[in-house]
Order: C-alpha cells, then sequence, then structure tokens
DNA sequence: TAGCACATGTAATAAGTTACATGATTTT
DNA sequence: AAAATCATGTAACTTATTACATGTGCTA
C-alpha cells in the first residue's frame, strides 16, 4: 500500500499499542527500497506510490517474528505524581486518579467498537484470532487498572479522613 | 542531593515507572537552576553539588502536581508480532508470550522485594502509603497480564490444534 | 469552485540513551 | 595497590513528532 494508506490503517488496526507518523514512514520506506525488503510501483494518482513486500522482504518479516520482543522503557506520569501524594492534597490526587479511571474506560468502549467492527468486517479472516488477542490484552489490563483505581481512591480518601492512622 | 544519588535514588524507589539518564539529569539540573528552581551547594567531594529546591522550585512541583497527567504514547512490541501471529507457527507465538509471561512473574517478585524492603526501611513514613499505591498498580497490572498470558497461550494451542475451526 | 481526502516529502524540534573523558574517595 | 563506588559533564547518536511546503483528484 501508499505510505498515506498505511498511516490510516495503522492507526485503525494497532492503534492502540503502535503509532506511526509521516515523518517516520516516508524515509523508512525509501530505507526498506533500498535494502530490497520492498518495491514501489506506481499508484493510482501522479506521483503515489503503492509498496508491496519482496520475497526477500517478507522472509526477514518472519524472521523478526521470532525475535524476543523487547518491553518498551515505561514512563508513568500517574504514578510519578501519585507517589509524591503526600506533597499534595487528597482531592488533587484523587481527581489525577479519575482522571485515569475515565482513560481506561473510555478505553474498554474503544476496544468493544474495535471488536464489534473486526467481527463484522473481517469475519473468517486467519489473522482474527489474534488480532482479538490483542484487544483482549487492552481489556485485562484496563479492567485490571479500573479495579486499581476504585481501591486507590477508597484508600486516599480513608487518608483523608485519618491521617494520624494512615502512617501507621 | 547530587546528580548521582539521584540517579540511584530514581532507580530505586521509582525505578518500575520512571527512569533518568546522567545525559537528561545532569542538564537539567543546570536549567532548573538557571530558572531559580534548585539551588546548588558544596557537596562532601571535590567538585560535587548538593542540589536543593528553592522555595519557588517547591510551588512549581505542587503545581505541577495537580496538572492532569499526560499519558505516554505505548509501543508495544509483543502485541505487535502478536498481531501478525497467523504468519508465524504457533510456537513461535507461544514462546513469545511464555516470554512476557515470565517477565510480568519477574515483575510480581520484583515489586514483592520492593514492599518488604519500604516497610522494612521507612515505617511510618508519610509517603509510604503513596509508594505503596504505586507498587499495587504494578501488581495489578502483572496479574491481570498473567491471567492473559494464560488465556492467550490456550487459545494459541487450540488454534494449531483445529485451524479449520480457528477463524469461525 | 471550494473544500476535503489523498498523497509525498523535508526541516525543525524534542526527548532521550549511550559512550566517552575525567577525576576523587573509599573499600578490599 | 587495585578495584569499586562516587561524581560531573559532554558529544554523538537515535528515535520520533510536528509543522510546513506542495500538489492531485474527487465531491458537494
Amino acid at each position: 500500500m501508499s505510505g498515506y494508506e498505511l498511516h490510516r490503517v495503522i492507526d485503525e488496526s494497532i492503534g492502540n499499542f503502535w503509532s506511526e507518523s509521516f515523518g517516520q514512514i516516508y524515509p523508512t520506506l525509501k530505507q526498506l527500497q533500498a535494502k530490497g525488503l520492498v518495491s514501489a510501483s506506481e499508484g493510482a494518482r501522479l506521483g503515489s506510490k503503492v509498496y508491496s513486500l519482496t520475497e526477500l522482504g517478507r522472509f526477514r518479516f518472519r524472521e523478526w517474528l521470532g525475535l524476543p520482543a523487547q518491553p518498551q522503557v515505561v514512563r508513568n506520569e500517574l504514578l510519578l505524581k501519585l507517589f509524591f501524594g503526600n506533597h499534595a492534597d487528597s482531592e488533587t490526587v484523587c481527581q489525577q486518579v479519575t482522571q485515569e479511571r475515565h482513560r481506561f474506560e473510555a478505553d474498554l468502549a474503544h476496544y468493544a467498537g474495535i471488536e464489534a467492527r473486526l467481527k463484522a468486517d473481517y469475519g473468517g479472516h486467519p489473522g482474527m484470532p489474534y488480532w482479538l488477542m490483542t484487544v483482549n490484552y487492552g481489556k485485562a489490563e484496563a479492567v485490571a487498572l479500573i479495579g486499581w483505581c476504585d481501591e486507590t481512591l477508597k484508600q486516599i480518601k480513608t487518608l483523608a479522613a485519618k491521617p494520624a492512622e494512615a502512617v501507621r
């Protein structure tokens, strides 16, 4: 597909856990072409290009699938702020946690939408079971962290009510 | 504290969800000093500096605590590979998921260690309840995702056994 | 014909890691 | 005396986003 199309498809399919900008996509496609991993042909419009994996590219792709996935470096601003929670008033901290809870709720709704659209548009596709597994990852995470938000909000309120007991 | 100490303390306290390298720490301390948010004084060693928050710095810090936490852009290589699971054999995919499961188990053990050390070394500290909340976040996430790993591994094995039924 | 979606690409900027260079102090 | 730890700092590099510049082709 074209770089433009690639961008849209990435957003729509794996947007929950991956993203690429045009500034990455276009230069990378050129590099991949230089390495012989993709080939370009004329698109429908003037100046547009349609890329396909070469045989070498497909081989390298499968090779990559077997390489152990590297975990990314996590930077969680909510937790950073929560860590210093005793320097803020409890309302401020609750606001932060509540906002995160809303975010996870929105994620869940989003996942439900994706799942429905996926099943409606691509029923029977061999990739489907794997696509749903990635959605389930997000769901499992969101459900667990909504539970954490609720528990944490309760704890913060308890702390605010009886600050003397909090330190025990 | 000194830049060096800051690096160590960050690793030991909030290392689960935040990290800073020397290449960030030293230039940033200088910038903070230029802005009047921290002040530097002579350390115990020749050439070493000990930084403290100024009153303005402490004010800005509290201000920052109230600003809504921004979620970071997630890039999950495991899910990216899993998404293309139908292009690999099921053993390869299982390996990836199993590796992730090991990672989460290791995280859990790590959190247990942190919690024990925290309670032993800083019992009664007013920050403790908040510190434990950040640990609990990691625990909740890890437990949920270990569950997802188990469920996913089961599904992949089912797919491998009856590929024809998989797509339904 | 105006506006939107399609389409490519580069430059400026941001954010951060790694490696290197250097040296003091403490511990073994 | 050697090794480890404490300590500062810079330069090179990597990775990625955002904004900008430019233009095509369809549709209301």
